[in-house]
RNA sequence: GGUCGCGUAGCUCAGUUGGAUAGAGCAGCUGCCUUCUAAGCAGCCGGUCCCGGGUUCGAAUCCUGGCGCGAUCACCA
């Protein structure tokens, strides 16, 4: 539509004015509230051009282009803003093209390929709220940009061994008693995770002796039995040692089980798993490849280190002077391991905004390495999630729990909606299915509708709302409009697919002047789907189709104030309406599955 | 200290990449349910867009200098 108006502007402004303009540099925008029309042009630039005062540019180009395209029914010029009106044809046509397809929104195959990591967890405890904000926005960016059409494949990358993992086991090796999650009742990730706590209860314990003798903090810690412990198995762990392989398989068996309820609670899903432990050693060949081949430099001490002054970054480096790999280094060979199973042009890594330096240092790393994949490397950065009482930290157990969190607003969402009483008539499963669906549709709505860059604030104290700027209330638009559906089914006696049904009328150009203003400026709202898929998208953003899904709602609650659908002046009015209220339902079903939300069909 | 990010209403956030009188929600106040679901709609109240300078027809948005908050700069991951 944009572009269709700029085109048609610059070919006006050439008649006019005998100047050549770029089309794409036109601004077009939404025409403001208060005034009428759909589409401003904004006529400043061209003033020069034209010299002439902006008033008489916007009226002269708003005829010209009236005479161009007929659809622009009328026009008026304020100011340098030329504010045009689309005519009931034009919308009409919208209507009717959009209605009948079903991939509306979607955009055409850019034959792009894509692999985009999030999530990322350690084993050796649950995920949080961090890794919440992690995976739902994740899991909605690889879905936008699918549906922005490019090929995405979402994976996941589990940090799986090193010191974290060997803390809990030797915790479980001195205080499990051989129980397992299913004998002490408990989800495996947690299971795990209670003894990461005990060993840091354990070593808190020990470390008192040492402190009495005057040792310090981290020394004494240090010298305690249990992380002597904990440090002889990473040892063994390196080691291949067959019984601290079967204890370390054993646990994150475990914590994998739990990990896959959390995944599946969530409504989250990964295409392929890459573990740490399979990927480090291929790390450690790059980086000796980048030494034979004198990118890297190995120092007297046996460590190699990368210089990367030249992009402005510090000496990295790569692996200790005993030979092991560092955190970095295993990112090496996950990346290489990555091109070599799906040779990718771009990967996503979602990752917290406390990681960008390491990610600058990873491209450039794979840059200096000539790596093909490595231009494609973008970081997906967000910030963290505080609470009122600061930072979460899992050692001091002030995180908040993600498979709590997603308990309490199912919760929170069934006590409202049995408060409502509105869904009496429901089976029991369905109602369960209903609260998670609200639940759900909250937390994410509430997590994703803010600006990745930003730091949200989660006060467990409140809880998360549900009425106002929030997920069930663009759910409860959906549900509402269902409501209208099924008694227009009802009364006609039909029964069939929505989109067949409710087709607008064949001839509704011919009606022009019964459409109401909220007719129009919901099918204005609509016909910014497509647009807004491309913009979310590209610029890697869930809250911009969050806050568009909230827009499609806000509207159309006006337009179902303001005109009745069901008792309509007359029939084309009715059969207009009806399918302008299923689009709305299907541009918010398909706005909210991006975000991974879903849709009641009553509340 | 260097680098990066953020700073908009009492609170939580938008702001279409430089456009009109800066918008929503929550909180507070007022109206609207014998009419398609009131988890809604309409209205009131609420602003030094952190501060100073600059660029131009026009700046919350771009540049520059400050201030504040946060992250990061490990032979941790």
């Amino acid at each position: 539509m944009e572009d269709t108006l700029q085109r048609l502007c610059a070919a006006a402004v050439t008649d006019l004015y005998g100047a050549s303009v770029d089309a794409a540099s036109i601004p077009i925008q939404r025409t403001g509230k208060e005034f009428e029309g759909q589409y401003t042009v904004v006529v400043f630039p061209l003033v020069r051009l034209a010299k002439q005062k902006p008033e008489a540019v916007a009226e002269a180009l708003g005829h010209a282009l009236m005479n161009r395209w007929p659809e622009i029914a009328g026009f008026n010029a304020v100011k340098g803003f030329l504010n045009l009106e689309m005519g009931a044809g034009h919308w009409a046509q919208f209507l009717a093209a959009a209605v009948r397809d079903p991939g509306y929104g979607k955009g055409s195959p850019s034959g792009e390929k894509i692999v985009l990591e999030y999530c990322g967890p350690n084993t050796n405890k649950p995920l949080h709220l961090g890794h919440t904000r992690n995976m739902l926005l994740g899991w909605s960016v690889a879905e936008l940009l699918d549906f922005a059409g490019h090929e995405v494949h979402k994976v996941n990358i589990y940090n799986d061994r090193g010191i974290a993992i060997c803390k809990s086991m030797a915790a479980y090796e001195a205080s499990g008693e051989n129980a397992t999650p299913d004998s002490a009742g408990v989800k495996g990730d947690h299971f795990v995770g209670s003894f990461y706590v005990a060993y840091n209860r354990l070593a808190t314990e020990q470390a008192k002796a040492f402190l009495a003798e005057g040792m310090d903090k981290r020394e004494a810690e240090k010298q305690t039995p249990i992380h002597r412990r904990a440090q002889e198995m990473l040892l063994a762990w390196e080691a291949g040692n067959a019984d601290v392989r079967a204890l370390w398989q054993k646990m994150n068996g475990w914590v994998y089980e739990g990990f896959n309820e959390t995944f599946r609670a969530m409504g989250v899903d990964f295409e392929k798993d890459y573990l740490e432990s399979e990927t480090y050693l291929e790390g450690k060949e790059i980086v000796l490849e980048g030494v034979k081949r004198g990118i890297f430099q190995q120092h007297e001490d046996g460590s190699v280190r990368a210089d990367l002054s030249a992009e402005g970054l510090d000496e990295k480096l790569l692996l200790r002077s005993d030979g092991s790999s560092m955190y970095i280094t295993q990112d090496l060979g996950t990346a290489e391991q990555r091109y070599t199973d799906y040779a990718m042009d771009r990967s996503y890594y979602v990752v917290g905004s406390e990681q960008d330096y390491h990610f600058k240092v990873l491209k450039a790393l794979l840059q200096q390495l000539g790596r093909p994949y490595a231009d494609g490397i973008t970081h997906l950065s967000y910030g963290m999630v505080d609470l009122p009482t600061g930072k979460m930290k899992s050692r001091e157990g002030t995180t908040v729990d993600a498979d709590n969190l997603v308990a309490d607003m199912i919760q929170t969402a069934r006590s409202k909606t049995e408060e409502l009483g509105k869904i009496e008539g429901l089976e029991q499963n369905e109602k369960q299915t209903l609260f998670r669906t609200l639940g759900l549709g909250a937390l994410k709505y509430f997590i994703l509708r803010v600006d990745p860059r930003k730091r949200i604030l989660f006060n467990p104290e409140e809880s998360i709302e549900l009425v106002g700027n929030t997920g069930p209330f663009v759910q409860y638009t959906y549900a509402r409009i269902q409501s209208i559906l099924r008694k227009a089914l009802k009364e006609d006696g039909i029964a069939g697919a929505p989109g067949a049904v409710f087709s607008p009328p064949a001839n509704a150009s011919a009606d022009a002047a019964s459409w109401d203003p909220a007719e129009i400026q919901q099918c204005a709202t609509l016909a910014r789907f497509p647009a807004t898929v491309q913009e979310a998208a590209s610029n890697h953003s869930p809250a911009e189709m969050a806050n568009y899904a909230y827009e499609v709602a806000k509207t159309f609650n006006q337009f179902y104030d303001q005109v009745s659908v069901l008792k309509a002046e007359n029939d084309q009015a009715r059969t207009r309406r009806l399918a302008i209220s299923s689009l709305t339902a299907s541009v918010i079903q398909k706005a909210l599955g991006l975000l991974g939300i879903g849709v009641p069909e009553r509340m």
